[in-house]
DNA sequence: TAGCAGATGTGAAATTTATTACATTAAGTG
DNA sequence: CACTTAATGTAATAAATTTCACATCTGCTA
């Protein structure tokens, strides 16, 4: 048993560049369900994490343990003094830092704000919203300001893989009068509009609307006067202790979004995935081993 | 496996009576140190119960277990379950939608994400980081490639209003290098590289360690081959039930860390804001009221 | 691209662990 | 108090787990 009073999953962390690419697939796993996955047999935790048996024994030893067993013994030692331990409380996101820590202040309104969010909103309107997206008879026009273009473009680059017909638009620039010649009756308008709303995105949404685009309005939990021209409004909380908003929820909304279109579109894209690849591949663009 | 979701402990204490005399003794000392002392070989419950092994054995299969593996198994379940569930067991996100929607899968997935990444990382690196980002004496680059640049195109646009001297450079362009040259020395680099690490982002990073940038890394779980060029390396996990990755965590990260770096600059940042703030004023960009 | 060092996996051997059969002890009953 | 029944422990057996030695593979360097 090493003299060290630091506990496993520590130890494992701060020896993790140390660590060769099986030995970390397996620290992952170790830590993924600690310290539960540990306590199980070691084939159990081999298959897990996808390696060999000797490579999780040789990673035990090179924690200093003398053997499997050994390292089993010293994780339940930890588990029993950790529930005799009156401070168990896991009200602390980040371990290692105060709970007056910034990381964990901003990380417990993060996720009231998701808690929140998810919540109010409604689950039809969520699926309309796909269902629309999904629907190529029509194009996808992707709509942000100032800072929300960041969402809008992440949803662009995405979108663009999945189905075609899919721009973006950028509301702060001077050339979106142009984009919305292209546009057609018909088409999907998703538009970004958070707090301080931005006056070039509500001109943008009212012509768009008035050229018989259809609206998605993602934007904050106080809304964005564009929600009256909106068929369908999602909202998100996004207030954080930081002198900025958090886009945190709207990317989660986001991010479940491009998940379900591409769902609903998955026989149409798998091929232009395919295609993607190969150029990708092509260009070197990418890294063939990580 | 018994069809109970009553835990053993709970089974345990409601059988007592039925309990033989060793038995009894049996159950005290899993009760005990609970449930670490179920977790080890049959032979040391036995002996520190002061019970023979076939005892045990008979009372693991009167709760209704095949064997002593089967009764642990089971124990290591509850633990898992028992660690993840303080904070992610909100079950149902989105309160009108089945737990199987993508909805509540996908924040499931996230909120996991956040929990697993805040408790690996180290709060020391982070505020290093912040500090280093902070130190106006030097210049900030911010890079991203073909997907990751959005997220570092949001850390610029809020650097931007908080600190002088901050840049960002698209790794996936070819104006890269011109922008590499007037880095100086001690010049800090901020670098996004996530899954399908990009080689213009690698030689990038490359380079600039080669003339004296000190580079911190924003990467996924598996870490990007640039983190050995790193002098700070924050990692997240970014997999969620989608054919991408999630961003959210990141983000997340990006976001606690703007907050930070504004908060060690305030007194500097405050005049820019207002400065700002006026010729926002200016060109009418936000709409007065809401 | 050839050769090398380190990393990883395979399958057999060794060890530990769980289980069974049976003997022994204790408890309860007429 | 003898007899019966249930409880418990002992020691042998069976099953599993861990560990080891060696072959293969991978990635790096010259």
């Amino acid at each position: 048993m090493p003299s060290t009073d630091l506990t496993i999953a520590e130890r494992i962390q701060s020896g993790f560049d140390t660590l060769t690419r099986a030995e970390r697939q397996l620290a992952h796993a170790i830590l993924e369900n600690y310290p539960a996955s540990g306590l199980g047999p070691l084939s159990a935790l081999a298959r897990d994490a996808g390696v060999s048996g000797p490579t999780v024994l040789r990673m035990v030893q090179k924690l200093g343990f003398a053997g499997y067993p050994d390292f089993q013994a010293e994780l339940r030692e930890e588990l029993r003094a950790k529930v005799k331990n009156p401070i168990a409380k896991y009200d602390n996101w980040a371990e290692g830092a105060p709970s007056g820590h910034i990381l964990n202040r901003f990380t417990e309104a993060v996720i009231d704000n998701i808690r929140h969010s998810l919540a109010q909103i409604e689950p039809g309107a969520f699926d309309a919203a796909c269902a629309l997206i999904a629907d190529t008879d029509h194009k996808v026009h992707i709509v942000g300001g100032r800072i929300s273009h960041t969402l809008a473009e992440y949803l662009f680059l995405h979108m663009q893989v999945i189905r075609p017909g899919v721009t973006h638009i950028r509301s702060n620039s001077t050339s979106w009068p142009h984009d919305l010649l292209d546009a057609r009756e018909g088409d999907i308008f998703i538009v970004f509009d958070m707090r301080r709303y931005e006056n070039n995105t509500l001109k943008l949404a009212e012509m768009a609307a008035a050229r018989g685009g259809r609206v998605i309005l993602v934007t904050d939990q106080w809304r964005s006067p564009i929600h009256t021209l909106s068929e369908i409004c999602l909202s998100s909380r996004i207030v954080v202790p930081s002198a900025w908003d958090s886009l945190a929820t709207p990317l989660l909304l986001v991010e479940t979004m491009i998940s379900a279109v591409q769902a609903l579109l998955w026989d149409d894209t798998r091929h232009r995935m395919e295609t993607l690849e190969e150029m990708f591949d092509q260009t070197k663009m990418f890294r063939k081993f990580t």
